[in-house]
RNA sequence: GGGCGAUUAGCUCAGCGGUAGAGCGCCUGCCUUACAAGCAGGAUGUCCCUGGUUCGAACCCUGGAUCGCCCA
């Protein structure tokens, strides 16, 4: 048991965990009341388990909602998870290799049976590690992208698209993967800097009059060779162009091409050309009709085509053709050579360009159909640099190649007619694409004639082709009738990462613009990247991730969730957590476990003197009894409910997690609570009332105020505060909406200055060496009447912030001889204690003052000197200006007085 | 090659035209019956450099440096 005065997250935050599940407390209702607010929560992996970027991203996701909720709106989020193709596929062939099987082995249905009890079994860990963090989703609509309903989502859009000619299957170079042994799209492949060497060939020309050198990066190719290419302007071998070269080790005869996109500073200016293995040469050789020579298969090995090579993997081929070519004296030379190789994402090796046919999206009637939204600003990119970083993409866009030659995910829904060619599956057999396979069957019957076979495509689509459906495939589309669809389509506001636009967001609006015709969400807020304390991105292959579970378990959630929400700066920068693994401890969740320590021990304050009341049976206070401290703290109550709201509506969730700390921690527990304490435990009935009133009050808006940011914590105490039945939860209450007439600036000035005031005699008393037990009278002494009236008022608070014996105001100058003073703005501030003055610290303090007022008094006076700050800036600034002079001059008189009055 | 971000106290970072801020750390006192995960007080800055705009620049503009990211 942690003693008394110090909160144990744990017990608290699993209670409110399962109460509010239970309760199906964030099952919203369709036809319920208020505005719809609704936000599909960025599904993660199913193999996944929540790393810092999850609990980061659910951390803002669910601040945001349930600030939404406390607003009254009909909030929807909703959970899920995605199924990852190539993740899912390569854990369980690795499970099978070491089971001494392989997917081939099992066939596609038992491997498919085994996918999906591997699925059930593990698959939910993250989906239980967000209920950890107190993620307020409606578990009940969770959702998995191979679900039905998401299925039948996918088939349609897949047919609809098909329909419109925005699906296509065609064959092209893809980014062949031969690790997981399919072909991956272009945002798959990630481009590294690789050591490696630049090799020079000789090629003879055919009629024997001599030669040309070539450079490339990768030999093995050149058996794939259909021409040498240079710049057409490049003078050097203009006299070539046209003439054929006999390519060494093959014998085939290639023509030398111009073109322009060769560029003449790269080697000697002459490339070679292998279209069927180069992206930039297949560009070539579609410009120049140049026929495509396969020399590797999709095992990586080389082909027949590449004859004695033939069996080799393609980097003992490497090795080879360098050998051969050297034999027969081809080589020229060999340089060392920095350039990027393309790798792919998932396998870590590298990508071979190859040619093969596949499926396609016809991305640019979608991508312009998404640059006419958001140059009408739809959706609207948080911050709003990020929309030009989508706007460029969706400018130079690609084809999408969607098919995948793997078994676990949404088969694609097309079927071979291969009655049509001998019952093989050819390249020229025809197919249909169709919703499932008795319309496939119809529809081939149509076409086909009654004896049509058919064979479904083996492949399956790209995972992110279900996720780019999640806004609305997770509502019941395509009935467009459903409820929820009809609600919370198009969503509010999408989470996600800046790593993820080209991947997900951008995809999701076009599939939006071509299946529901409208841009999927109103806003994208565009979060950053959580680093460790060396400023690098948090990473499972870098090491330096920290579970999240650990710093919940030690911290509790509601402590990490504040850290990270407050760590966010304006516009959505990237957050640094510190961990030192070896204690494993972390300074900045520290501060807000203590945060949550803070809020424990003034609700427990509260309650210790509330004696059982609560805010409902105590009622408002009578405006009347209020004092200048009460007032104060209700003004500044409503308007830190008011800035927060400011700022959350704009997603400034940084921002309002700081106002909160600092208005929780100053505002209320070192003033308010210090305040009341004199008149809760008075003697007068009506003063301890009226304090217990305003406490309860503070306190439980407080608590509202908290609770997007610390969910359980503020549910825990504000049942403890309201005593309210545990079924009525604090997650379904009203943010704040206090009378706006509390708000008053003069007034909040004026207890700056008491507790500049207060401040001043707090430091003399440590000056002069008093021990927190001596009580010392106070004396203020000031001409300002009005700032005299406002001590008055708060005289008996004063004496109790400063241990003061008597605390007196007066309006005419005293001398006294030998007492503690200084200089608080207007104010002179007097301690009058007689033999126990060490003289020398306190002429230090006036000496200080006196410093502070000179130089105060120089930088004003120069600025009031100056006829154009006084004919161009406001008035209010030039007046401030004033008053801030005349302060500064009289302190300085006071200051000065006060020391010469010492000697 | 193009684009974006960062550079402020020993550390981590706010602030983004009107006299430099927080937390941690540091120094000095305090177990003052909500809280030592705390309280009170204190010290600490050519706001990367450079010009310019402005009455006034940490903040806006030019150029540059360093670090980091994205795209080609």
């Amino acid at each position: 048991m942690p003693p008394m005065g110090q909160y144990d997250p744990k017990p608290t935050e699993s209670r409110w965990q399962s109460a509010w599940e239970q309760c199906d407390a964030f099952h919203p209702d369709p036809q319920a009341p208020g505005q719809p607010y609704g936000v599909v929560i960025p599904p993660p992996n199913v193999t996944g388990s929540l790393h810092m970027g999850h609990a980061f991203e659910a951390a803002l996701i669910d601040t945001t909602v349930r600030f939404k909720r406390l607003q009254g709106y009909n909030t929807l989020c909703l959970p899920g998870t995605d199924h990852a193709s190539i993740a899912v596929q390569t854990l369980l062939e690795k499970q099978l290799e070491r089971e001494g099987t392989s997917k081939d082995k099992l066939g596609r249905e038992a491997f498919l049976e085994r996918a999906w009890s591997w699925k059930q079994e593990s698959g939910g860990t993250i989906v239980t590690q967000l209920r950890r963090l107190g993620f307020s989703v409606d578990w009940q609509r969770e959702r998995f992208t191979l679900d039905p309903g998401l299925s039948q989502a996918v088939q349609e859009s897949f047919l609809r698209l098909y329909d419109k000619g925005l699906i296509y299957r065609g064959e092209y170079l893809v980014n062949w993967c031969p690790a997981s042994g399919s072909a991956v799209s272009d945002l798959e492949v990630e481009m590294k800097e690789v050591d490696g060497h630049l090799w020079y060939f000789r090629y003879p020309l055919t009629d024997g009059s001599g030669h040309l050198e070539v450079a490339t990066t990768r030999p093995e190719t050149m058996l794939g060779d259909v021409a040498v290419a240079v710049n057409s302007g490049d003078e050097r071998y203009a006299p070539w162009v046209g003439r054929t070269l006999t390519l060494p080790l093959v014998g085939r005869e290639i023509p030398i091409v111009a073109d322009d996109h060769v560029d003449p500073q790269f080697g000697t200016g002459c490339v070679k050309v292998t279209p069927a293995h180069d992206p930039n040469d297949f560009a070539i050789g579609q410009r120049h009709g140049l026929p495509l020579v396969t020399i590797m298969g999709k095992d990586g090995r080389m082909s027949e085509a590449a004859g004695q090579f033939r069996g080799l993997d393609r980097f003992e081929a490497r090795q080879a053709v360098v050998a051969a070519l050297a034999a027969e004296q081809a080589l020229v030379k060999v340089e060392d050579y920095r350039h990027t190789v393309p790798y792919s994402d998932r396998g870590k090796v590298p990508v071979e360009p190859l040619l093969s046919t596949q499926w396609f999206v016809r991305t640019q009637p979608l991508a312009e159909a998404c640059l006419t939204a958001i140059n009408q600003g739809q959706p609207r990119f948080v911050p709003q640099r990020w929309a030009k970083v989508y706007k460029d993409w969706l400018m130079e866009i690609r084809d999408w190649c969607i098919s995948r030659q793997l078994w676990w995910g949404h088969r694609i829904p097309a079927w071979f007619v291969v009655s049509e060619t001998d019952s093989r599956l050819r390249s020229d057999t025809p197919y249909v694409v169709a919703r499932n396979a008795t319309e496939a069957h119809q529809e081939a019957q149509r076409r086909y004639g009654p004896n049509a076979k058919l064979q479904q495509d083996e492949d399956v689509l790209d995972t992110w082709f279900s996720s780019a459906l999640w806004p609305f495939s997770t509502m019941g589309w395509p009935d467009e009738e459903n409820a929820d669809l009809q609600r919370w389509y198009p969503n509010s506001t999408l989470f996600t990462g800046f790593d993820i636009i080209f991947f997900w967001v951008a995809r999701m609006t076009m599939m939006a613009s071509a299946c529901t015709n409208t841009m999927p969400f109103a806003d994208v807020y565009i979060h950053g990247l959580v680093r460790d304390e060396q400023n690098r991105k948090m990473s499972k292959s870098a090491g330096n991730g920290i579970d999240p579970l650990v710093l919940c378990e030690r911290y509790g959630a509601d402590a990490l969730r504040f850290s990270m929400v407050r760590g966010v700066a304006g516009a959505g920068q990237d957050i640094r957590l510190d961990f030192d693994p070896t204690t494993q401890t972390s300074n900045i969740v520290e501060v807000s476990r203590n945060f949550a320590n803070k809020l424990w021990n003034a609700t427990r304050f509260a309650l210790l003197n509330l004696d059982g009341a609560t805010p409902a049976s105590l009622g408002q206070p009578d405006p009347a009894r209020l004092l200048i401290a009460d007032r104060w703290i209700l003004s500044r109550l409503v308007r830190t409910s008011r800035t927060m709201s400011e700022k959350l509506d704009n997603y400034g969730l940084g921002e309002a997690a700081r106002l909160l700390y600092e208005f929780a921690w100053n505002d209320v527990c070192d003033w308010t609570i210090e305040l009341l304490k004199r008149r809760l435990n008075g003697s007068n009935p009506e003063d301890r009332h009226t304090a217990r009133q305003v406490l309860a009050l503070v306190m439980e808006q407080l608590l509202v105020l908290v609770h997007p940011f610390m969910p359980h914590i503020s549910e825990e105490l504000w049942h403890r505060l309201t005593g309210v039945p545990d079924h009525t939860f604090l997650a379904l209450q009203q943010w704040p909406q206090l009378d706006p007439a509390h708000v008053n600036d003069h007034l909040e000035q004026q207890f700056a200055a008491l507790i500049d005031a207060v401040r001043v005699v707090r430091n003399l008393r440590a000056v002069a060496g008093l021990k927190p037990s001596q009580t010392a009278d106070v004396l203020f002494v000031s001409d300002n009447e009005a700032l005299c009236g406002l001590l008055r008022e708060a005289q008996a608070d004063i004496a109790g912030l400063t241990r003061a014996g008597t605390v007196d105001i007066s309006t005419t100058s005293v001398n006294l001889p030998r007492c503690l003073s200084a200089v608080s703005g207007e104010l002179q501030i007097l301690l009058p204690v007689g033999g126990l003055v060490d003289v020398d610290a306190l002429r230090g303090r006036l000496q200080k003052d006196l410093g502070k007022a000179e130089k105060e008094i120089t930088v004003l006076s120069e600025r009031l000197r100056n006829p154009g700050f006084l004919d161009q800036a406001p008035r209010e600034v030039v007046s401030k200006m004033r008053s801030s002079l005349n302060e500064a001059q009289q302190q300085h008189r006071l200051a000065q007085s006060r020391l010469t009055s010492l000697d």
